[in-house]
RNA sequence: GGGUAGGUACCGAAGUGGCCAAACGGGGCGGACUGUAAAUCCGCUGGCUUACGCCUUCAGUGGUUCGAAUCCACUCCUGCCCA
């Protein structure tokens, strides 16, 4: 083992308890057991989960065994860390069904023949109850209220379930079953990661190390990434989406990106919009291609930079011959090239407003006609070319 | 089980018989300006309509009333206190 090693795997983490237990850990000089915890409540993984990939993987190259749990029976609770509010219930079946698209994902940046995935619903499905109760009996009440989401929840009179304090405890389980030597997981997970290692302890086991990385904020700066704050950069976004998004995050948070998802320091000596723009480039080519991320690039710079639209790689929205007025126009595009919904009133507000073009002239009378085929801009970072 | 306070649009929160499609704030969206950044300014933010206007919304159901988010009854849900 490389003596760099424990700076290797150090980096990025914001928390690490203890070192001194990690440097014992990798001074044993065998395959750790690395684990990861992932809880398939949502089809789609981000960019905020790959901080905690690309570390397992770190770990990978250095030899350690990686452990993916899907939390396929955890997910049906869901993790209230850092929640405000219950998580909705979801379906075994929806979960399995994102489970399946995760692991594909996930294998983006893991090294697939070096990872064991694991369901947590291989032990807790046919766990006893007197089995849960002999668990709960181990840690106390006070102990799981301490968490400050429950304590914010609980002051402004926010209800908190029953359940929902079951889940560190089963969090925890989970590293007692795989036998864990350490635990990979947000700075939020510092609590559940912690039972873990005291259910570890009262089973006699090794104790865990727990690794904790920074949540990486999403689009607005601010909030963490969350597909369901809708600031999320989806690793299965198309290139095109990818180079965007990455584009429009603010830069005060370019400095973030660099050094979770690169591992970098942010260059100082070029134009923040050169780095951004490096930045994006990188990111999608290690998620698709290196020739997606040069298409990408000039696509941007042709779309936003030279504003060029009819040059521009553009869906294709064929009207049937019945639609003829530039409201349904749009609607119509809206639906049928990127599948989200508008009404009639949200059309009319973009031609009003201002955000309508047709081949490079602006719209803004509802009632115009437009000749049969064209580009039509629909708003900042959508056109379509009508044929 | 008893007492009590509540449930309003994406979120927070006003409104307590007509002037309510519902103040205000946040968020979101569009425009100007830009580097699809930040900051700033302007506008929009239930549905249908070119428009007059019409329609559906204030937890649910049923009432009272010319008229209800607002009053009454019952139901469901939540907080707090008591048992």
């Amino acid at each position: 083992m490389k003596s760099d090693t424990f700076e290797i795997l150090a980096r990025n983490c914001s928390q690490i308890l203890s070192p001194t237990e990690l440097r014992s850990k990798l001074a044993e000089n065998r395959p750790l057991r690395v684990k990861l915890g992932v809880d398939p409540t949502a089809p789609d993984i981000h960019l905020g989960h790959t901080v905690a990939l690309t570390k397992l993987r770190q770990f990978q190259e250095a030899g350690h065994q990686a452990i993916l749990i899907i939390g396929d029976f955890t997910a049906m609770i869901g993790d209230p860390s850092g929640r405000s509010v219950t998580r909705p219930h979801l379906t075994h079946e929806e979960v399995l069904s994102n489970a399946q698209t995760y692991q594909e994902q996930a294998f983006k940046i893991l090294d697939r023949d070096q990872t064991q995935i694991v369901f947590n619903g291989e032990w807790f499905q046919t766990m006893s109850f007197e089995e849960i109760l002999r668990l709960n009996s181990r840690l106390t009440l006070q102990q799981l209220l301490q968490r400050e989401d429950f304590k914010s929840r609980i002051e402004q009179g926010q209800p908190v379930r029953a359940h929902e304090i079951q889940y560190p405890i089963m969090q925890g389980w989970d590293s007692v079953q795989i036998r864990a030597d350490i635990e990979l997981g947000g700075t939020d997970q510092l609590f559940n990661i912690l039972v873990g290692r005291d259910l570890q302890k009262e089973e006699g086991l090794p104790q865990q190390v727990a690794l904790l990385l920074p949540l990486l904020e999403g689009l607005d700066g601010t909030q963490k990434m969350s597909k369901s704050l809708g600031n999320a950069v989806g690793v299965a976004d198309t290139p095109e989406m990818m180079f965007g998004k990455l584009l429009s995050i603010p830069d005060s948070i370019m400095s973030r990106y660099y050094e979770l998802l690169l591992c970098e320091n942010l260059p100082l000596d070029v134009h923040p919009m050169q780095a951004k723009k490096d930045l994006a480039v990188r990111i999608v080519s290690c998620y698709h291609s290196a020739s997606d991320a040069k298409r990408a690039l000039e696509d941007f710079d042709l779309r936003f930079s030279k504003r060029d639209l009819a040059h521009a790689d553009l869906p294709t929205y064929s009207p049937t011959p019945n639609i003829r007025d530039l409201i349904s126009l749009i609607t119509g595009a809206y639906a049928n090239c990127f599948g989200i919904s508008k009404s009639r009133g949200d059309a009319r507000r973009l031609i009003e407003q201002g955000s309508i073009q047709w081949q490079g002239e602006k719209i803004t009378d509802i009632k115009a006609q437009l000749s049969s085929s064209g580009v039509l801009k629909l708003d900042k970072t959508r056109a379509v070319r009508v044929q």
